[in-house]
DNA sequence: GTCTATAATTCGATAGAC
DNA sequence: GTCTATCGAATTATAGAC
């Protein structure tokens, strides 16, 4: 094995445990050594690949902004799509929960989360909102509930939340986020 | 002044001092000398009143779970009394904004979080919904949903939802909690 | 590329003088 | 009741050997 391609298995296995970290504990108490020893290698080697614990956690948290293509989609079923797509990605790894935890107490993480729902929203609400100037609101009132469940389900564990099912949180939820994006404003 | 009514009065503001750090800080970064230093006392005093950290934010994070007189309420309007009466308590001091940083990365604030919620729900998803086993389950959808907001709002302050009205908030999320309490399960 | 050793802070917590 | 002084542990980060 090269050394090149040695780095970068490296690399990858402090990106895991990281994200794994970062998950769990928040960015406080994920400590450079925890995520060290859980990818099996040297603290320092974790300076080494991402400068220091910012430049790891912007790493761990990146995350592809695309939308699985929804422009085609009828606005009939916008809120059942969005909502099962961020529980989707909400359920496909820690990115998401680490970055819920962190976005609390961190701005890079907070710029991030945000940056997150204007971009997977903003294309959607300019599509099926009745007025343009609304778009921002209805989109910071669909990123509310979804960011209130997935704390609630994956972060705080409340009971009730984790036992619901994952057919009846969509139809629960979609109708909110349906309502939000296309009916007439209070 | 006795030296019993000083120690009212430090103890006072050791614990605005908290409060305030920990709305804006979380949990792990409102360190003890930060907020002795607020309160214009020595570190050591905070000790000496709580104990430990825990007991400080214990002591800091206390909250009267009475909700107001509700059961005589008229049940179609108790989603926009709920959404107004969070937004009250939550914009009344610091305590549920700090509770919200903290139990995110704290077990004692998440089972804290999840008490208030039980509490102020409970009896009201009792009265309205139409069965009685679908309580839980609404109670934490309700939770979601104003979780999400006071986030987004107070401690993300993402543009788009701080910038909403207090009655644009009311109006848009009213309807959202009345659906959860009393529509029939989809 | 990887690790040892350690610097430089910072934290929670304690002991004891006044 | 309040403060000074300090302990012991933990953290991020750096310098340098191999």
């Amino acid at each position: 094995m090269t050394t090149a391609r040695r780095s970068d298995t490296t690399r990858a296995a402090i990106l895991e445990a990281a994200r794994e970290r970062f998950a769990a504990d928040g960015y406080e108490r994920a400590t450079i050594r925890a995520i060290a020893r859980d990818a099996g290698i040297d603290p320092s080697m974790v300076m080494r690949y991402f400068g220091n614990k910012e430049g790891l956690f912007a790493a761990a948290s990146e995350i592809d902004l695309a939308l699985p293509a929804l422009g085609a989609l009828p606005s009939r079923h916008i809120g059942a799509v969005l909502v099962n797509h961020f529980l989707d990605r909400w359920e496909r790894d820690d990115v998401l929960t680490g970055l819920l935890r962190v976005c609390v107490t961190n701005e890079i993480g907070a710029a991030r989360m945000q940056a997150i729902f204007e971009a997977q929203l903003g294309p959607v609400t300019l599509g099926v909102c009745p007025e343009p100037e609304e778009a921002p609101a209805r989109a910071a009132l669909v990123a509310s509930q979804i960011l209130g469940m997935a704390l609630s389900r994956y972060v705080l564990r409340f009971p009730p939340a984790v036992e619901m099912s994952r057919d009846e949180v969509v139809a629960w939820l979609a109708p909110t986020v349906q309502r939000y994006l296309t009916a007439e404003a209070p």
